[in-house]
DNA sequence: AATTCAATTCATCATATGATGACATATTGA
DNA sequence: TCAATATGTCATCATATGATGAATTGAATT
């Protein structure tokens, strides 16, 4: 067995049964795409208190931006990237434009992060 | 009431009920902050496979960067993120360092996320 | 039709961030 | 001590991204 250049992890595993039995349980790359893109979109302070805020109920553009001290453009921009993924339901009601969440699935990553990051916090 | 340059929405809401209920229940900015800061650590696909494959099992930086193949400085770049943030546990054996899921609302997030982003893909 | 106002789109800018290579550190064994 | 190897750190670069203001669209009211 020939050594590479840098080193046996070139061309070798440490553990091979591990990450033989690991790597046939890791998502396709599209799942994890889609995925990364998610929590991506959770991961901008303004854009999650835009999704926290609509987990309590759904509420108009304008309301948003005043409640969250927020440029109705930043809002309406955060909101198109959530409506592109479909974190998010859109209803028009006259002037006004109505944002929900879409799925329940968010507010359960919601959900347990707030635990986690509450038990960070106490654990510290 | 003097309304402003740019309209009721600067200085009133909309549903006014409705936003105080919300605004009520909205989490600190500080606890949002660190959320955020969780969920962008996952919403990056290299990152989050390091993640999802931890969540099967511990493994050494050499086999993840052979398993995924990402190189050995980019794998430790993001566990160093990752420790950051308290998301996985360290540990160091010989020349070896192995690296683990700090949390099991880790896991509980990312099966989360493959729940809403499976139930995404077959509806559409 | 004209006006008003909420919402959206677009271009721009400053900043954040991931990948990479060079270099440093740490541990093992000769 | 010296060599080999796994890991970590740092600087750099290209790219991605959030905030903002100007311009535009759409709907209701007069």
């Amino acid at each position: 067995m020939a050594k590479s250049k840098e080193g046996m992890c070139e061309v070798l595993y440490v553990n091979t049964k591990a990450v033989k039995k690991i790597a046939a349980r890791m998502a396709s790359g599209d799942v994890i795409s889609v995925m990364a893109e998610t929590f991506s979109l959770l991961g901008d302070s303004t854009r999650l208190r835009v999704v926290q805020a609509l987990s309590h109920g759904e509420l108009c553009v304008c309301d948003l931006s005043a409640m969250l001290g927020v440029g109705r453009t930043a809002v309406s921009n955060h909101l198109r990237l959530l409506r592109g993924m479909r974190l998010v339901n859109y209803r028009r009601d006259g002037k006004l434009a109505y944002y929900s969440l879409a799925d329940d699935h968010i507010a359960g990553l919601l959900a347990e992060c707030l635990e986690h990051v509450q038990a960070m916090l106490t654990a510290s």
